[in-house]
DNA sequence: TGCGGGATTGACTACGTATTCATAGACTGT
DNA sequence: ACAGTCTATGAATACGTAGTCAATCCCGCA
């Protein structure tokens, strides 16, 4: 019993006689032989590795590791999970990462250097960037319309008749966050309904629930808060409550993204939803095409929730 | 320059001269070079990867991949992500994983087969299960002090002068189900307060959801409604505000777990927070002195919340 | 009987590192 | 100046696999 055999009643069974990869089989259970994966991945040059680096809070980049958890297991591959709280530690993530002779990397932050996206496919690791539009053309990037589904919560908002909006960002520099406020401000000029940026500093629950708490305060309160992210939204939606503003009666909020409690009767958010599991799909599609720098935009879907229903505003 | 040499400057760089070092470190820059860890791996018999298992759902465990996540990089390891649905995903994901040959495993899932455990302990790789206590004496264990923890909510709660509760399960064959239902029941029965269990059959929003939107039907309203998860809570609450019941001026809610919505104002629920860092901390140091069975169990934190605030119920 | 060919299997090698052993040079104390 | 010690480096090796090539065996057919 050779170990070429062995080899290939796990690698190419057809090549084997019944009878070896029984005997094989056998001998692996009882001795509790499972192949190596190192030493495959040294012979094969590629780990069987995807890895994902993503922002270490939010709800929503939480989802996306759940889902390429799901997806990469599918294609029986593993998935490495790197996180970072800033920019730096992005770097040094990347570099650590890198050792592992991935078959892929998926970068998920709103700002990553790009000297270090570079450095990374330079090493014949397909890359692929998630949600951060501004990457397109130097590296494949797959991401959702921001601009579109920004524009399609306006148009919502405007028939409602919504007169003045206050769009929430979370930081102006991320370029999500730009071509979302892009979208709505285009949309909204167009009608000549004013939509005033206003920056929450992170794209978390506390930043938004600052915003919610401090609004009407010193200025007229708007028709709408038009929120760029979810998880921001609740929390704007919580500080407006806590003021006694009643949301949709007095002001109406709209989010973006479609996180999972954006469907909970405690918030039921209109928001834009977007489709994770085709976006996850298309990235580690992406991967498998390498040299590709194909910008991979597929449009999100309107929810409408309690947060923009019902006739106010005289 | 040898190869023995390059390998030292990464691997153990105070044995290299300054100048060589410089020089490898110049090299290595302008190559793009970068020691690979897949080969590293076969030489030291070990990959530098820890792997998780855990369900693919629920706030609670993404939270604790993150700080996995984040604890394991300041290692200087990375981390292996493996989900699953139910328990044959989780056989067929270990089946898998221990082809890398991972420095440690954490398997984190309210119902795993312990076949399968002793199995990956029998190839020398450690093994450590998250929030099972039912595991203890046959695998090392981290968890949470349920029982107490669950005993020092209902000790607010007969503080608050509750009569009846209502003590609503996740599923009822985990092991931490069961621990946090007895802690409530003890603590309760000492009292002479009724305890009664229902089962929402998930620990999910809308299981919780389920069973709060069909509270004081057809029986009356407890005093108020112990919930086994957070999550589970979230649902609850929820439902009982769309039948139009207060909390906490109607019945009274306390989740388990602690995760960070339970701080948002939306819920501000009454819960015991678990101290994730610390067992995280705990089950990766486990992992490193391996052959221990211990049961290492932490106390939480009652955190209280408006969900028990305020007088009531006469 | 002999030969071509498909089906199986074994021998061998390269993958890139970490570590051990050996070598060579530099330096110290007497 | 010489032995002894320490530092810096090179040579050689094993880790476990996948794939290449060669060898063997079993048939069918002429």
């Amino acid at each position: 019993m050779s170990q070429s055999t062995v080899a290939r009643v796990f690698g190419r069974p057809s090549l084997v006689s019944e009878s070896t990869r029984e005997r094989v089989a056998d001998a692996a259970e009882a001795l509790g032989y499972v192949p190596s994966a190192i030493a495959g991945g040294m012979r094969k040059q590629r780990s069987g590795l995807v890895g994902v680096v993503v922002p270490s809070t939010g709800e929503y980049w939480q989802g996306v590791i759940s889902e390429f958890a799901r997806q990469v297991s599918e294609s029986s591959r593993q998935l490495l999970v790197t996180t970072f709280q800033d920019e730096q530690g992005a770097e040094s993530a990347i570099r650590s990462i890198s050792r592992y002779r991935l078959d892929g990397v998926v970068l998920a932050s709103s700002s990553i250097n790009l000297k270090q996206i570079l450095q990374l496919s330079q090493t014949n690791t397909p890359v692929v960037v998630f949600n951060q539009p501004a990457a397109s053309g130097l590296v494949a990037t797959v991401s959702v319309d921001n601009q579109t589904g920004s524009a399609l919560i306006a148009e919502h908002l405007l028939q409602r008749s919504v007169k003045s909006v206050v769009f929430v960002g979370g930081k102006s520099e991320a370029s999500t966050d730009q071509l979302r406020y892009r979208g709505a401000a285009e949309t909204f000029g167009a009608r000549g309904v004013s939509c005033q940026y206003v920056e929450a500093g992170a794209f978390s629950y506390d930043a938004g629930f600052k915003i919610g708490s401090n609004a009407g305060i010193g200025e007229p309160l708007p028709d709408a808060f038009m929120v760029a992210a979810d998880e921001i939204a609740f929390g704007v939606l919580d500080g407006l409550r806590k003021r006694g503003i009643q949301v949709p009666q007095d002001v109406f909020v709209t989010g973006f993204d479609g996180v999972p409690q954006s469907f909970w009767e405690g918030y039921d958010l209109t928001t834009l939803v977007q489709p994770i599991k085709l976006m996850v799909s298309n990235a580690l599609h992406l991967l498998g095409n390498s040299r590709s720098q194909d910008a991979v935009v597929t449009e999100g879907e309107l929810r409408l929730g309690n947060s923009t229903a019902g006739g106010h505003h005289g």
